[in-house]
DNA sequence: GCTATTGTTCGAATAATATCGAACAATCGA
DNA sequence: TCGATTGTTCGATATTATTCGAACAATAGC
């Protein structure tokens, strides 16, 4: 419950946040997290066990989508927008104006 | 090596065409059809084994990102920029923009 | 029809992911 | 300091992907 691994802006690699956007869990997070602006985890796990929503947690933050920070006993989790921006400009945009599958 | 399986624009789901994206071999198939417009299997292949193509290349078919046509004795694969565009808007030119990894 | 060419399909081995309970770690409040 | 709360990490299992040789299918040309 240490330091995160966040890579930095130019470590972020297309594939990677490729393949951690194309879980539908994960999707949903980010979808939420867009609409929300930042949320625990807890407030995101949709009542799945906490042990594998830590590991999708895990895959975005290590992909660079999620960035997440401590407060208090909680972890805040916010996206990381502009990073992502900068480097696949237009990306996370068309993603979440994507309609969800009904 | 009969008929496709092409899903209609309106079954193309986000999250299959990211995990099709998602994958080197795969992506650098989709940049090469970008930029010639059209190719046959073979000349995608990048030396790998024929298997193997075959099944990235049916990947990225039942996702929605590449057409495939008989020519022949050989398949011509070209994007379906148009039916991606219109469903998910931005995405394909997005991911096109990025710099493939050094 | 025979042969060469181009891909697909099958099958099996290997690798990567996902899921989740249980144990652990960090912080807050009483 | 003792619980309670929030997540992470570990370990084990199940599912899904990837890879590729070998056999098969379709077509073209002779």
């Amino acid at each position: 419950m240490r330091q995160f691994v966040h890579p930095s802006s130019s470590d972020i690699r297309l594939e990677s946040v490729l393949h951690a956007l194309s879980d539908p869990v994960r999707l949903s997070i980010v979808r939420q997290l867009a609409r929300e602006g930042e949320a625990t985890c807890a407030a995101l796990d949709g009542g799945r066990p906490k042990s594998s929503m830590s590991h999708h947690f895990r895959i975005l933050r290590e992909s660079g989508v999620v960035k997440t920070r401590n407060e208090g006993t909680s972890h805040m989790n916010e996206l990381r927008s502009h990073d992502l921006e900068n480097v696949f400009p237009g990306l996370l945009t068309a993603i979440l104006n994507a309609t969800p599958n009904i």
